[in-house]
DNA sequence: AAATATCATGGGAACATTCCCATACTGTGG
DNA sequence: CCACAGTATGGGAATGTTCCCATGATATTT
């Protein structure tokens, strides 16, 4: 594996100097002599000379470098929040590691092993969602490797995280309904045991309850988003006698998926029926009719997840449990 | 910054042996003694000890890091293009290091110069559309660091490449419409000086030829791919003496906006006319009527390009000019 | 029993760089 | 002209690991 590197010492033999004197030209500092550093600089740059980051790591004990873990990147949501937090790194010198731990715990483990053994400075990640045991992140913190979470955290660790308001937004969206005029408005949610879809169901419940509205237990579906078995659902919630006039799903490709079997029946959206959704994504401007939803601020997550890492990065120690909620904001749009 | 490692001298001396017996002990060398090894593993396990990649990387001129760099992540394309090298990679034993450079010629340069600097032992690069010069990417060459590009190649450089081939998947979906007994098929097209757009149509060219239908210069429209002006460009088609009876766009959002522009004109699709994709987006299936399109081996490139990479890594100097050219896959819905 | 092979371990160079300390030289003020 | 400040440069340790070579100790062969 010849590299053909150059290095500072091929230069310092070259030119007749010390290493250290070309590492101080190299590195901008002042005690060397203009003539001698345009000599060096010079001719490194003949010679394509590139600082070797591994030995630099080595002896300051930084890598300059954020590693990031997401469960997915297939969807276009961890994307916008990597471009979020690339942005930031980069403004402040770090260069960011992506690493997708497809939704897999064993491979989310491998992935901090490897952050671990490539000295990241810091850690961004959104856990699996097999994930419950934490060790993988507490020894980062034992070797004072500051880790912050964003949108899916670990309620057992100490550490800033940084999260979607669902109970917000979904109460937000289930009063624009309400302010529509739709009285008996149903949920399609997630399983009760999802953190996020909880959330969002009690944003709905608190809301009905805030305009005096009963709460159907009827009218609210939790189911585990497969979306194979939807129809089933939703076709359930039209045959009731005294069916919906609107449906909050809890995501998106729910709630497009609800448009379709809804419209196969011929009713009309949203004269007959309200649909709204949940996130934005991308196809849902797309579909027909155009979905409103409330779309989530996920470059902004990505920005203060970052920001908040290089914060602990400069000051350590000052690890503090901050828990930044970030607001959703409606899209309105056609379907409701 | 104290971060608190543990080294192999630090276990070393604990045990009362030398560094040499430790790392021998924890790279799985058989010429130490089993009750040796055994408690040296037991202590890094306890003291939670993780190799420090810097230093063997240092040693070893091998980071087992592969870099990827593509210019954007919004849209689902990229994404799975790195999910199928990530998963080569993985298998192999490489960690992949994923960088986007936004379109932007001067950070794609930025990113490479990070590549080198971190010592990646091979690049897999999509470049930008402004990407004109290659001196950023000939240097990895220089240094004999192996470069594999896809998706959108540089004709200039000696280097494997993997794209897909958008001539061959054209003219497959050109001919499945006319096997459908369309006679007028146009084409929304895109910038001619565009390398995708021109084999695209080419491909659909080459079919009408096949079939000896006339190639009707009104019916290909080649437009900058801004979907603002679209309308203007369909109704255009739609208000001919003789209008088309199919029109096949150069890739989903195009052929999806060109539906909905459709639908509101009150004629039915695939009834009045019929419409095909290209490239399977992620809302393809989502729209009304489902979209019949091309899906490309996007993960299949990633796999190929960094198969490829990893090829050249192991017997360098076999550089070769290979071209892998993927072939795409009809998806029948219900719009054609 | 001597010669040789096998085994377990230690010592130290090497990797590319930074950074502290030392040193030689120049210039300036008393 | 000596003391001292300031400047430009060199030397070498240190970073954490691998890997080659050396060195005893034990086992096997002749």
């Amino acid at each position: 594996m010849k590299k053909n590197l150059v290095t500072i010492i091929d230069i310092a033999r070259q030119l007749n100097v010390s290493k250290s004197t070309v590492s101080r030209a190299l590195t901008g500092h002042p005690r060397v002599h203009p003539e001698t550093r345009d000599k060096i600089l010079q001719l490194a740059e003949e010679w394509e000379y590139q600082r070797n980051m591994l030995s630099i790591s080595l002896i300051t004990k930084r890598t300059n470098t954020l590693g990031i873990i997401v469960p997915e990147i297939q969807s276009s949501f961890f994307p916008k929040v990597i471009m979020g937090a690339q942005e930031i790194a980069e403004k402040a010198g770090y260069n960011l590691v992506i690493s997708n731990s497809n939704e897999c715990y064993e491979t989310e483990v491998a992935n901090t092993k490897v952050m671990l053994a490539n000295q990241v400075d810091g850690l961004l990640i959104s856990i699996t969602k097999q994930t419950l045991n934490f060790n993988h992140l507490t020894i980062f913190q034992r070797k004072s490797i500051p880790v912050v979470f964003f949108n899916r955290v670990c309620d057992e660790m100490d550490a800033p995280k940084v999260i979607v308001d669902d109970f917000d937004s979904a109460f937000k969206i289930t009063e624009y309904l309400i302010k529509k005029g739709r009285k008996r408005i149903a949920h399609l949610g997630g399983p009760v045991n999802l953190k996020i879809s909880e959330k969002r169901m009690n944003g709905y419940i608190a809301c009905l309850n805030k305009y005096q509205l009963p709460v159907d237990r009827e009218l609210i579906i939790n189911y585990d988003l497969n979306l194979e078995k939807l129809p089933i659902y939703v076709n359930h919630l039209l045959n009731l006698g005294n069916p919906p006039d609107a449906i909050f799903a809890v995501n998106d490709p729910t709630a497009i998926d609800a448009i379709r079997i809804i419209k196969k029946r011929g009713l009309r959206i949203p004269d007959d029926i309200a649909i709204v959704g949940f996130s934005d994504d991308y196809a849902a401007s797309l579909v027909d009719p155009p979905l409103t939803t409330v779309s989530l601020p996920l470059a902004e997550m990505g920005k203060t997840a970052s920001q908040l890492l290089i914060d602990q990065i400069n000051h350590e120690g000052q690890r503090k449990i901050i828990i930044k909620m970030l607001k959703g904001e409606l899209v309105i749009r056609e379907s409701a």
